[in-house]
RNA sequence: GCGGAUGUGGCGGAAUUGGCAGACGCGCUAGAUUCAGGUUCUAGUUCUCGCAAGGGAGUGGAGGUUCAAGUCCUCUCAUCCGCACCA
């Protein structure tokens, strides 16, 4: 066959229109002798368009499906749509347009670049978490949960966004601001509203993580960090006009040294203890925005009048309120001992408070019969006394709170409950799900719910007693949505559950998960919870969620920062696909670093993977019914460094995923076949071709469809099996080995692969570039390892 | 402060088990093809001394182990990420 040159946008059309037609082509095939395989890439929020990170991510898991498949899996690949969210919202208030229009065109958009990237997808199980169809299960989950207390209401003080104009949960809120308003400090306000009772996991979440080895180990520090387990014991100090103040301490080993107690501002005896005159300085304490900021803000407190006492050694220690106690932690108060702790000793130093120290070399001194002991010693016995005699016990706090989920917003699943002025607040009845969230609803961006002013969406007659009532107006964080869809994919048109066990057992837990590190704490953590408490609804039999977790690099600007559209350094992957084609954008996405690390995005470089494309594209194609001699050598040859490349890229699948070197590897190859080219009999080609075009098949679907079908062979090449590694024929016959003097290279001998270690030795002294070096002096030992090298010793 | 990473040519990166440092690609240099640009092809490209043959140095830094260290050990520096008055 004449060479054809590469056109990406003529095959790419072509076969994206092929493969659009037959919507069952990426359904799990029904032969499989390896059994299943799911793989998830976490699903993309519609914004408007893919984003580079969005084409990494995908082409990644895509690569992977494509070679699982080949390697004989029954591989599960799906897709959804993050689609609430308050970008919705926002394009509203600044268009005019409705939320689901714009969502809806978006995912449009956005599912044609995904079919354009040639990802192998089955659409048919697609979710988008806005259909009711869905969202109808994240309020069956919510009363599910409700029935069981692990949804209540509370009235608390919450994380507020004033540019989102709504709460945020802990996990949301990042250097005291929005996730999402990185500037923008989040205010406190008292609302009333729903939370979820993840720390009923915490114990479990955290230990969980010791037997995720599928997970890396970065997530799950950062899991562990953020549950935060601390073990310590509560004390009591008794404080004579006021009763009882319990601290919270890890070290009740260094008791002895407590010279104050200090209640945070908020702590509710700190208001009865103090004088009335300290009352406002007390309110402007708690009021202070600058203390979300610790860096920044000095230690400030001030003196109660009052004493407690220390159970330990009756010692009577003033009463102290200080800025820096936080009143969300352990018990709001704490027992300073600013010998052993930098922050009491800083607030204790400004006041004069003395300082004493009753540790040395880890042992007790100055504690009364505890000196002497060791502090793990003294921790234990000093803990066990405390709750023997009644003042004190043993404790375990976490650093999590409660998952408040309420928000103040539209586009996002309503609250399935409703508000009666007789009955309290009432579950809406599970054969009145969905409660389906109304169109044509005007958005301000006020802080107050939009639905609020929807009377036929708010007017509702009461489950229990019939009188009217009014529901609840707020909508679920939209992380819920996200909490659980891997599921849906397994059954995705169930209309009488969430999804039927039998189904999601097949698939679950995912065999690999792939996604951004920034959902390292959020929707990681909301994910194994979820999978908790669905486990104990007896829906699955597993705790986790993923056996495995991947989490790729950022794809960075050229400026080596995150593109962000603010800056300007965003690359448009249409832009990129129309210059060069899909297989080069996904081709590039691979090749320039390995997929955990940050990629920084080249133009430049992207040019040479279109190169190598072409290379390859006319290489097969003119070699295609091609008569040619040849020479047995140069089948030999040709044929050795295929197997050695499918042997090299085979690894990097099963091992580590470092695609960068299996491209490598068929640059290589290609390389070395073109080099080869005339020496290779015309009847070796085909077996050739085969084999490469079969390797290119998971990083470059569509030039390698194109150049299977250009073969004359039938069907789809992701469906054929990989190509199978002969070790005969990828054996050397003959090897170069290097030899050292003392450690440096001097001389390179070639010897046969099956020489023994005296013919290697022998070889290595006779050399002649070897010889000068070791001539007139002792050789002390000679060093030989097999295949590898030989270092000679001499003196 | 705690935790997790990362430091290798002009650049992205390779070296998977302690065994030839710099694969592969970009860029650059020279040449061929072309009216020209682009494309394609050939050769070269760690630094340094040398016309060359050849030598010396070299994986953030300092030590160490070893016949042999980018890789192992100790110390140290720098950068990035996460968490952070969490008692």
């Amino acid at each position: 066959m004449p060479e054809q040159q590469y056109d990406p946008s003529i095959i790419e059309a072509k076969w994206q229109a092929a493969w659009d037609a037959d919507p069952a082509i990426y359904a799990p095939s029904d032969h499989a002798p390896n059994g299943n395989y799911y793989v998830v890439e976490m699903l993309p929020y519609p914004s408007g368009k893919l984003h580079m990170g969005h084409v990494r991510n995908y082409s990644l898991g895509d690569t992977l499906a494509r070679y699982m498949w080949m390697r004989g899996y029954r591989v599960l690949h799906p897709m959804g749509w993050d689609a609430y969210g308050l970008p919705a919202e926002n394009a509203a208030i600044k268009s005019g347009r409705a939320p689901r229009d714009w969502t809806v065109s978006n995912i449009a958009v956005m599912k044609g670049q995904l079919k354009r990237l040639g990802f192998a997808i089955d659409w048919s199980r697609e979710v988008a978490t806005c259909d009711p169809e869905y969202y109808r299960w994240n309020q069956w989950f919510f009363l599910k949960m409700y029935e069981r207390g692990l949804a209540y209401r509370k009235r608390s003080r919450v994380n507020w966004c004033p540019l989102c104009n709504t709460v945020l949960a802990n996990e949301q809120v990042e250097n005291g601001c929005c996730w999402r308003h990185t500037t923008t400090p989040v205010e406190q306000r008292e609302i009333e509203q729903w939370f979820f009772k993840i720390t009923h996991y915490a114990e479990e979440l955290v230990n969980g993580l010791e037997k995720m080895q599928g997970w890396p180990e970065r997530v799950r520090a950062m899991q562990r960090n953020w549950i935060g387990r601390s073990e310590g014991a509560e004390v009591q100090f008794n404080a004579p006009n006021s009763g009882v103040i319990r601290v919270f301490t890890t070290r009740i080993d260094t008791i002895f040294g407590a010279t104050c107690v200090i209640l945070a501002p908020e702590h509710e005896l700190s208001a009865v203890l103090i004088d009335p005159q300290y009352q406002p300085r007390l309110k402007a304490m708690i009021d202070d925005p600058a203390r979300k900021d610790p860096t920044s803000v000095e230690k400030d407190g001030f003196f109660t009048g009052q004493y407690a006492v220390n159970p330990f050694n009756g010692e009577r220690i003033p009463i102290w309120i200080g800025n820096f106690v936080l009143v969300g932690y352990g018990t709001g108060a704490i027992m300073a001992v600013p010998a052993h702790d930098e922050r009491d000793f800083e607030f204790c130093t400004k006041y004069g408070i003395p300082i004493v120290q009753v540790v040395r070399d880890g042992f007790l001194e100055g504690s009364g019969e505890y000196t002497g002991l060791s502090s793990d010693e003294a921790w234990e016995r000093m803990t066990a006394r405390a709750e023997r005699d009644g003042f004190g016990k043993r404790t375990i706090t976490y650093r999590l709170r409660d998952w408040g989920v309420s928000r103040q917003r539209y586009w996002g699943t309503p609250i399935p409950m409703i508000h009666c002025a007789a009955c309290g607040v009432v579950p809406v009845p599970e054969s009145d799900l969905p409660v389906l969230l109304p169109d044509n609803v005007e958005i301000t961006g006020e802080g107050r719910s939009p639905l609020e002013r929807v009377p036929e969406f708010m007017n509702v007659a009461c489950p229990k007693c019939g009188a009217e009532a009014r529901r609840e107006s707020d909508t679920m964080d939209t992380f819920v949505d996200s909490s659980w869809y891997f599921y849906r994919y397994c059954d995705p048109r169930n209309r009488e559950a969430p999804f039927d066990p039998k189904k999601a057992a097949e698939w679950m837990p995912m065999k690999q998960y792939i996604g951004g590190i920034t959902h390292a704490i959020m929707h990681l953590l909301y994910s194994r919870y979820w999978t908790r408490v669905m486990r104990d609804l007896g829906m699955v039999d597993h705790d986790e969620p993923a056996e495995n977790l991947f989490t790729q690099g950022m794809v960075l600007g050229t400026d080596g920062t995150a593109m962000s559209k603010s800056k300007g350094n965003v690359v448009d992957p249409d832009e990129m696909t129309a210059k060069y084609g899909a297989d080069t954008c996904r081709l590039f996405t691979l090749f320039a670093a390995p997929p955990d690390r940050d990629m920084e995005w080249n133009e430049s470089s992207v040019e040479g993977q279109f190169r190598f494309l072409g290379r390859v594209f006319r290489f097969v194609t003119r070699n295609i019914g091609v008569e040619r001699a040849g020479t047995t050598a140069g089948e030999r040859q040709a044929l050795r460094k295929v197997h050695q490349t499918i042997a090299k890229i085979t690894t990097d699948f099963d091992n580590r995923w470092h695609f960068n070197t299996s491209i490598a590897a068929l640059m290589e190859l290609s390389n070395e076949l073109i080099a080869l080219e005339s020496e290779i009999p015309g009847e070796a080609m085909p077996a050739i071709n085969e084999a490469y075009v079969k390797m290119l098949a998971p990083f470059a679907p569509y030039a390698a469809q194109e150049l299977w079908s250009a073969m004359g062979r039938e069907g789809q090449v992701f469906k054929q099996p990989w190509p199978e590694f002969d070790a005969a024929l990828a054996a050397e016959d003959s090897v170069e080995i290097p030899v050292q003097v003392n450690g440096k290279l001097r001389g390179k001998i070639v010897v046969a692969v099956d020489a023994t270690s005296a013919d290697l030795e022998k070889a290595a002294l006779a050399d002649e570039k070897v010889r000068p070096y070791v001539d007139g002096k002792q050789v002390a030992k000679v060093i030989v390892v097999a295949g590898k090298l030989v270092n000679i010793v001499a003196r």
